[in-house]
DNA sequence: TGTACATCAGTGAACGCGCGTTCACTGATGTAC
DNA sequence: TGTACATCAGTGAACGCGCGTTCACTGATGTAC
C-alpha cells in the first residue's frame, strides 16, 4: 500500500521462503554426505537426521532419493559453471589462450575442492540412477559450451594457428558429426580444429580425474599444479592457440 | 612312483584345486555383480547366493568384503594388462606409433567390454575402501609402464621427433619429478617428451572415460571409434611419434 | 476484526528389505600310523 | 589295508544395523468471507 513494491512479481510468502530455505539445506547436507560416503551411499534418512527431522518429513520436499541426486547433480554443474564463467571472464576478451587456461584451472580447482561432487558429475555412473535429460542437459553442458565458444571466438579472430603439428585426416563419419555440432552451435571453426577441441576437452577432464581420483601414485608427482599447467600449455598448442 | 613327475613342485591336491576353482568362481561372480550394480553395491551375500552356498561359507575363501574388492581390482588390472601387452606385441618392434595406437585401442575396447571393471579401476574411488598398495601397485602400473617403455624405446631408436609443436617450458619442480621417474624406471627420454608422455597417458584415459561413463551425449557422436582413433592420432603427434 | 476452513510441515509407527559378520555345528575328505 | 584322528567346507541361526517408502495423525500457519 504505502510503497510501490506491488510489481506483480509477487514476493514470496514466509512459507515459501521457509520452504526454499529447507530445500537449500537439504541440498547442502546432501552434498556433505556425498563428500563423506559417496553417491551410492547417499541416504534420505541420513539427510533427515542431519536436518533434525524425522525421516518421512523430507518427502515433503523431495520426491525420492533419485530426485535428491538430480538436485545435487544440477547444483554441482551450476557451481562449476559459475566458477568457470567467472574465471574466463576475468581474462581480457582478446587473450584466448589465457581464457582457455583459466577455464582449465577453474575446473581443476573446483574439482579438488569438491571431489565428491566432481565424482558425481564426471566419475563412474551411479548404478540404478539415470539423470533426467530435460533438467540436467542445460547445466551439464555449460563448461563444454564455454570451451567451444572460446575456440570459436579465437578462430573468428584469426588467433587459431591453422598449421598445428602433423595434420590428421578426419574420416567422413567423424566429419558428419562435426558438421552437426557446428550447425547446432552456430560455429565457424573448421573440422580439424573442432575435433582437436574435443580432444582438448576430454584431455582436460582426464588430467583432472587422474589427480582427483588418485590415479597418480601417492608421491610420483609432487608438483601437481605445475604438471597441470604444463598440460594446459601443451593442449593449448594442440588446438593452435598461440600465446 | 612310476612316472618322473615328482619334481618337488608338488602338484595341487584335489582339495587345493577345488579351492582355487571356488575362489576363481567368486571373483567371476563378483565381476558380474560389479557390472550389474556397481562397486558400492557389491555384496558378499549376493555372491554367496549365486555361488549356491550359504552366506557365511564365502568367509572360508575371502576374509571380508574389502578383500573381494581387492581381488577384483587385481583381476581387472591383469585382464587389461594382458590385453594391452598382447596388442602392443602384435605390432612390429620398430613401429612405435603403431604400438602406441594399439595400446590405446586395447584400453578402449577392454573398457567398453567391461565398463564396470573399468569404473572400479579408473572411476570414482569406492567410499570407505583403500586399496592395499603392496598387492595392487604392480598390476596397477602395467599399462603406464608399457606406454612409457614404448616412448622410451622410440626415443632411443631416434623415432621421437624432438621439435614437436611449440615447446613449453618445464618448471624446476616438475623437472625434479621427471628426474625421479626417469631414474626409477631407467629411462633415457628427456623431460619435455616425458612430460608430454604423461599428458598423453591421462588424455587416453580421459577420452575412454568420457565414452564409457556417458559424458558424450546420447547422440552427439555417432562415429565414436573414428573419434577415438583421431584422438590417438593427434596425441601421437603431441609426443612426436611419427608414422 | 473475527471466525471457519483449507493447507501445509512435521510426527511416529510400521512394512519389508538386504547387508556384514560371528559362532557352534555336522559331515565329508584327507593323513599318519 | 584298516583304523583314529585332524583338517576343512559348508550349514543355519542369530546379532544389530540402516535403508526407502507409506500412512494416518496432530498442530500450526495461512486464506476467505
Amino acid at each position: 500500500m504505502t510503497s510501490v513494491e506491488a510489481t506483480k512479481a509477487k514476493p514470496p510468502t514466509p512459507r515459501e521462503r521457509a520452504r526454499s530455505q529447507t530445500i537449500a539445506d537439504i541440498v547442502r547436507l546432501g552434498r556433505e554426505h556425498l563428500a563423506l560416503h559417496g553417491a551410492a551411499a547417499l541416504s534420505l534418512r541420513a539427510v533427515a537426521r542431519d536436518l533434525g527431522v524425522v525421516s518421512s518429513a523430507v518427502y515433503r520436499y523431495v520426491e525420492n532419493r533419485d530426485e535428491l541426486l538430480t538436485l545435487l547433480l544440477i547444483d554441482g554443474y551450476n557451481q562449476l559453471g559459475d566458477e568457470v564463467d567467472a574465471a574466463v571472464e576475468s581474462v581480457p576478451a582478446a587473450d584466448f589462450a589465457g581464457q582457455f587456461r583459466a577455464l582449465g584451472m577453474a575446473v581443476r580447482s573446483w574439482a579438488l575442492r569438491e571431489p565428491a561432487s566432481y565424482a558425481l558429475l564426471f566419475g563412474s555412473p551411479v548404478p540404478g540412477y539415470q539423470a533426467p535429460g530435460e533438467r540436467t542437459t542445460v547445466p551439464g553442458t555449460r563448461v563444454i559450451l564455454r570451451l567451444v565458444s572460446v575456440f570459436d571466438a579465437a578462430y573468428r579472430a584469426g588467433a587459431l594457428d591453422p598449421k598445428v603439428t602433423p595434420a590428421v585426416v578426419i574420416p567422413p563419419a567423424l566429419a558428419a558429426d562435426m558438421d552437426a555440432i557446428r550447425e547446432q552451435l552456430n560455429l565457424a571453426v573448421p573440422d580439424a580444429a573442432l575435433a582437436r577441441g574435443v580432444l582438448v576437452w576430454t584431455s582436460v577432464f582426464g588430467a583432472v580425474s587422474f589427480e582427483v581420483f588418485g590415479q597418480y601414485g601417492a608421491d610420483t608427482f609432487a608438483a601437481r599444479q605445475e604438471l597441470f599447467e604444463h598440460q594446459l600449455g601443451v593442449l593449448q598448442g594442440v588446438v593452435g592457440l598461440q600465446g
